[in-house]
DNA sequence: CGTGTTTGACCTGCGC
DNA sequence: GCGCAGGTCAAACACG
């Protein structure tokens, strides 16, 4: 376990972000990547979650990818993911219109036109179920098996029409109990979830929440991190999902890892 | 009947 | 060019 590699001189403009609990801050940055913004109160704002539970609280493991995608030897459940900052300027551009159309699009792409890709974003999650409740609908449109992986990868859509965001789920290989969850694209549309009681109060009374406490990917020795334990799906999606957007201006500084 | 899942086939990018 | 692996399609199916 101790063994760990760090590859973030390997892998330029891309990371395994994870980050320190420290630090008070207000941003939505995850969420704004998903194009929350603009609709008025999103299920995060609506829930008014205090910024000062979560600098208690244990924080995940948090990917940013970008359109480039690299290959991360030994580890299947993470070897397509890489990272792009926010100010990669490929990141922001979208190739593809919306159903029949982007389809078309596809297909007519220049064979030497290299495609790109959404911005993406994945977390580890430690968790007994795959597909984790996020206050969106998703519809699954494909699984695959990885390569030197058991566990399948399985792909799934927003239901809502016009929106391409995508959601792909794994399990790590290496540690079966933590789930994979990789979003790519941006909403455009406010999330349909129903405003659900504060999760910061409920957090704060719920031990089962915080009893995963998990190792696999770490800080430095001095600041280790864990993960949320989801026992259902529905535990608190909104605050792992607010937390990475807390801790992403937190930590912006890009640390790889690879569990060994 | 509407919605979501399953799954084999197909497409695409990339490395050799 | 070829093979591999990731990603997507779409018909069939399940379910409420």
């Amino acid at each position: 376990m101790e063994d760990l590699i760090q590859l973030a001189s390997n892998y330029s403009l891309s990371g395994l972000m994870d980050y320190s609990a420290e630090g008070e801050k207000s941003s939505l940055g995850f969420m704004e990547l998903l194009n929350m913004q603009d609709f008025g109160p999103s299920f995060l704002d609506i829930l008014q979650v205090p910024s000062e539970p979560f600098v208690q609280t244990q924080t995940p493991t948090v990917f940013q990818e970008s359109s480039e995608v690299v290959n991360i030897p030994n580890d299947s459940s993470i070897s397509s993911e890489s990272c792009g900052g926010p100010n990669d300027e490929q990141n922001k551009e979208v190739l593809y219109g919306e159903g029949e159309e982007e389809q078309k699009a596809k297909k007519q792409l220049k064979p030497n036109k290299k495609r790109l890709r959404e911005p993406r974003f994945a977390f580890m999650t430690r968790s007994e179920v795959d597909h984790l409740e996020d206050g969106y609908r998703w519809r699954k449109y494909g699984q695959k098996t990885v390569k030197n992986s058991p566990f399948p990868r399985s792909y799934y859509r927003c239901t809502t029409a016009s929106c391409n965001v995508k959601k792909r789920v794994e399990r790590s290989y290496h540690d079966p109990s933590t789930v994979v969850t990789t979003y790519e694209g941006q909403h455009t549309h406010p999330s349909p979830v129903i405003a659900r009681p504060n999760p910061a109060v409920a957090l704060a009374s719920d031990p089962a929440f915080f009893s995963g406490g998990a190792t696999a990917f770490s800080r430095p020795a001095q600041t280790p991190i864990s993960y949320y334990n989801y026992s259902t799906a529905a535990n608190y999606p909104s605050t792992l999902l607010r937390d990475i957007g807390l801790l992403q201006d937190i930590m912006p500084s890009s640390i790889i890892r690879k569990e060994e």
